[in-house]
RNA sequence: GUGGCGGUAGCUCAGUCGGUAGAGCCCCGGGUUGUGGUCCCGGUGGUCGGGGGUUCGAGUCCCCUCCGCCACCCCA
């Protein structure tokens, strides 16, 4: 094979495509249920944009952007999720002074130099889903129950969504610290992973692999028990409204994002019957995101969701194509002229129809109509043209096809 | 980025001990049929992922490489 999709690219073939639409329909329906404006941005992006909102120190800078330099010299980076790109649009176009929250979403490619498997792809597609400009517990609960809700409409069963507030910028630091005096205390009885670990990414010492090591930590301090009261008070609320909007929920006391804008509420749903990469959507509030990159202090939360997983998650059920209203066939000596003046008529209508270029044989252009579910089928050859559809056949003018068939 | 498994027709796969490449499905044609289904017959289709090596001879053995899958890592 010569040419190949790019490693970790894949291509989205017509005979998936209602698989696809039924998922991108329903998210858009139930975006507008919730009152949420679609929005769309680049695929590129500023480095430093992606740099100082992911973090310098994230997974996603250090090793997974595709980042490159342009003619003008410039340094652009393929955006690796939705979130950063919608709050440098919000900043740059001024949505900060409408009415708030702004409530966005977009359904668009991202990027990431992963090492691809099941479910994961340098290339995939994400519904991002962004409330931007409140503090409100309730949007919290009101984005969670959202995708709740597209899982539900397109009968996804088994999933989970675990839950976790992560502090914020009043209570996280002296969690870490005494989360590292106590990890100073034990240090002698960590492996390498979990030093590893505490160095880099703190809050991650809980996923370590370590039978022993994790029977340790369970007497850890853990940071739902360090939360500042406003934290508090929030994660409260959060937990209250999403009973009250019915969404079942476990808590994940370790559950921790890779990108370091995330503050308060994180969450994720997941579907372990996909395989490793088990997360179907990913997200949690930000507020300390926009005035991160430039603009005034403000509010957010948001997720991304993942449709490829999701598609994993639906599992192969069938989904058939659109039907084609006409197919012509043409018989022996059939002129084609008078076929396309007649199928021009028919799409006038909002008819879909279409016909042989394939020269096949009669038999061979029915075998096509059969395919494409032709509702009706013309055959023209040099005695006339006859219609036949619901099993019967009648003699009939191409010049009053139109007519007959647009009732 | 690390480890493991794999790659033969458009798809799913077989291919013995190293001896000149196969099936089913799909597609095209013919027959049957009530001109779209069924059934029967025939046909098209291959850089055996790519490159190098060993050998008289490589789909088969060795090396490199690309791609996929599984796990790690991390996430959507």
């Amino acid at each position: 094979m010569k040419f190949e999709a790019p490693r970790g690219t894949h291509d989205i073939l017509p005979s998936e495509q209602p698989r696809w639409r039924r998922v991108t329909e329903t998210m858009e329906e139930v975006c507008r249920l919730y009152a949420y404006r679609p929005i769309q941005t680049p695929a590129i992006e500023d480095t430093a944009l992606i740099v100082r909102s992911s973090g310098e120190g994230s997974d996603v800078v250090q090793k997974e952007t595709y980042t490159f330099e342009d003619r003008g010299g410039r340094s652009l980076t393929l955006r690796p999720e939705g979130t950063a790109p919608i709050c440098r649009a919000y900043l740059e176009h001024g949505l900060h002074r409408e009415p708030q929250p702004q409530k966005l979403y977009t359904i668009a490619p991202m990027w990431r130099y992963d090492r691809p498997q099941r479910g994961r792809y340098r290339e995939h597609w994400q519904l991002s889903v962004e409330a931007i400009g409140t503090a409100d517990p309730a949007v919290d609960a009101e984005v969670i129950r959202l995708y709740a809700d597209i899982l539900a409409r397109l009968g996804v069963p088994d999933y989970v969504l675990q839950l976790n507030s992560i502090g914020d910028a009043a209570c996280r630091p002296a969690y870490l610290e005494r989360l590292q005096a106590w990890l100073d205390v034990h240090e002698g009885e960590l492996d390498g992973e979990a030093r590893a670990k505490r160095r880099t990414t703190p809050l991650r010492v809980f996923d370590v692999k370590s039978p022993r090591v994790r029977d340790l930590l369970r007497d850890a301090p853990v940071i739902g028990e360090s939360l500042c009261a406003a934290c508090r008070v929030h994660f409260d609320d959060l937990r209250r409204y999403l009973e009250a909007y019915g969404v079942a929920y476990e808590l994940a006391p370790t559950l921790v994002r890779g990108l370091d804008y995330y503050t308060r509420t994180t969450f994720e749903f997941k579907d372990e019957a996909i395989g490793a990469q088990d997360s179907i959507c990913g997200g949690g509030r930000y507020d300390g995101l926009v005035e991160a990159i430039g603009g005034p202090p403000t509010p957010g939360i948001g997720f991304g969701a993942g449709i490829e997983r999701l598609l994993l998650s639906l599992g192969d059920g069938e989904a058939s194509a659109e039907p084609v209203d006409v197919f012509f066939v043409l018989g022996e000596g059939a002129d084609r002229a008078p076929v396309l003046t007649a199928m021009a008529a028919l799409r006038a209508r909002g008819l879909a129809c279409d016909t042989d270029y394939a020269g096949r044989s009669p038999k061979g252009q029915l075998t096509q109509a059969g395919r494409l579910r032709a509702r009706s089928v013309v055959v023209v050859d040099a005695g006339g043209a006859r219609l036949r559809r619901d099993g019967r056949e009648e003699p009939i003018s191409l010049d009053r096809l139109a007519d007959t068939l647009a009732r």
